[in-house]
DNA sequence: GCATCTTCCGAATACCGTTCGGCCTGCTTT
DNA sequence: AAAGCAGGCCGAACGGTATTCGGAAGATGC
């Protein structure tokens, strides 16, 4: 089964921890000695903790942030996804196809009366419309599907602290 | 007003761009003599390319991924946000606060009933209805708010290409 | 076929990543 | 309270990398 999560169990974030997150969810590729200073650690401290933070699977992985447009696909939604019945089966066979379907961004699997929340780039509303036929209509376990598109997205935050 | 768009007119991508930026979307952190072996030029060559890609706006940065859960912020949720009228000066007053409020991922301007979708972290379901309260509800353009919890997230492809 | 402009490459150097030994701090043991 | 122990931090050293620059190769226009 699935349930073994990847996670060493928890030593709790102090605050450089917290600093090098911080920063480096803003900026993946800065120099670990320029880190270093910034956080007010050594380098070779910092090179511990950045690798310890990886090892305990607080930082995922690094990413470069790509303008869609650039890449031929200017066009976004979200479609919410209804399974044709809620049983772990069907929810198994859609999370398991949805996230590697093409131009497919974020999978949400969502409380509520819809399942899924599938948010999607695209070249334009032919291949919307031709992604919504032949990957999810066309899939046993989804029943309806309804398409939003998206005006704009705003980035919000990628540290979110908690506001008081 | 905010109509000038920042980015250099359109130089399409070449295979070589598209294979950097390809690379970068993965593994943003990697080195450039690696990428450039990855991809089939000199490092200096490379180099090059990067720098351009990123003044040109193709790569708008790079950004570690973050255990939200290790944060503390366990709990996501999406929210819709409908205006209480429709005008420019409303959706602009909305837009311009929404990116900053604690724990916001995401904004989505959305066309069709509702106009936002926000997607958010936070601690638990208090912080969850607090942000509700203090952010949404007693903003003057907001209308009515509709919370769906988000039970899982799953990322997909970073660099969606055109599917067939 | 020549001039020009662009792009790529490879070498050189300055910079950075990474390792390692030792020190300091705080905790346990007696 | 002193000794012993463990963990984490630092700084120096070295091996590797980023970045620059001059020149060569290719494309373009006349």
């Amino acid at each position: 089964m699935l349930w073994a999560v990847p996670k060493i169990p928890q030593p709790p974030l102090d605050e450089v921890d917290r600093s090098i997150v911080r920063v480096l969810a803003q900026n993946a590729r800065i120099a670990n000695n320029a880190l270093a200073d910034e956080v007010g650690v050594a380098a070779s401290t910092c090179l511990a903790r950045v690798r310890s933070l990886r090892d305990r699977g607080v930082i995922r992985g690094f990413q470069a942030d790509v303008d869609l447009s650039a890449l031929g696909m200017p066009l976004q939604a979200m479609i919410s996804v209804r399974l044709r019945a809620h049983t772990r089966e069907q929810n198994e066979s859609f999370r398991s196809v949805a996230p590697g379907l093409p131009g497919v961004l974020e999978v949400f699997h969502m409380a509520g009366s819809d399942d899924y929340l599938l948010h999607v780039a695209v070249a334009d509303s032919d291949a919307l419309r031709d992604f919504v036929v032949d990957h999810l209509t066309t899939h046993p376990a989804v029943g309806q599907t309804q398409t939003n598109l998206i005006f704009e997205r705003m980035a919000g935050s990628r540290f979110p602290e908690p506001g008081r």
